[in-house]
DNA sequence: TCTGAAAGTTTTCATCC
DNA sequence: GGATGAAAACTTTCAGA
């Protein structure tokens, strides 16, 4: 379980995480090594599932967005197992959500350029068993990228 | 401009940057001080524009992620803008995207539950001046939730 | 611009509260 | 659980190539 603590750190780390054990121990109220236990406790528990470096998708250029809405054919466990292994294997694929409502998946695709969007399309949706429509939206715009969740605490 | 040790340095890094310099180093093949030198680089260029944790969505327990299709009443940029301000001010906001395509934007919320999800559907769309029509697609399944972007060198 | 070693921090871990 | 302090590990700095 939780605690208000936790809530607090866990919100800090989801937004810094590059900060040492003492910097996040002044901002939260606690010594460095209390501090420490608890990511160990986040991290060992998978709440934490990792961490990262988040890129400026402005600076790295060429880096185009997209955004696939995808409906299936057909509605079989089968077949949505076999499209989401394809797209979980394809680097372009950058996030997968399954979804309920006027779609199935709602898939982020991000490649160097238009070109490879094109081929990665193609591959993934055009040429490819079980989708039955997708639709691209693309990005011009990235204004917000974050990953931060809420915590429920107690 | 960066060059292939950059392109697999960041890569490295936006999959898992908790390693130490020497790991970095023993996987690029450079020293700890000249990978050192390279991040920050990119820190002070803004090519790193930050680094995050990343929580499991499922063991979040009651984190409920949905994803809305906007589209505006009008076109003008303050019209955007005013949007944005208020799509941005949101803490439930996770991620925007101002695309071209049937929408406008994609909204990505993330919430503490469904009541907290129809609360802010309604002060950010339902209720919200500029908007023409949403859709809503209730995430059940974020089946891959990455940031990484490809990097161009050269 | 890289390497390698010394100096300075941070993290880790055992112990006590 | 949380704090403290010593040891280990890591990061930072800087000389040399």
């Amino acid at each position: 379980m939780l605690d208000e603590l936790d809530g607090l750190l866990l919100a800090e780390l989801q937004r810094d995480s590059s900060r040492t054990l003492r910097e996040l121990g002044e901002v939260v109220g606690l010594s460095p090594s209390a501090v420490q236990r608890r990511i160990d406790r986040y991290r060992t528990s998978g709440l934490i599932t990792r961490e990262v470096a988040v890129l400026d998708a402005g600076l790295s250029a060429t880096a185009v967005l997209t955004i696939c809405l995808v409906t299936l054919r057909y509605e079989s466990d089968q077949h949505h197992a076999e499209v989401r292994g394809r797209l979980l294997a394809a680097p372009e694929v950058q996030q997968v959500y399954a979804v309920s409502g006027d779609y199935d998946y709602v898939v982020v695709l991000a490649t160097a350029g238009m070109a490879e969007y094109r081929d990665a399309g193609r591959r993934l949706f055009q040429n490819a068993p079980n989708i039955q429509r997708y639709t691209t939206l693309v990005v011009f715009d990235p204004i917000k990228t974050s990953t931060a969740l809420p915590v429920t605490i107690g």
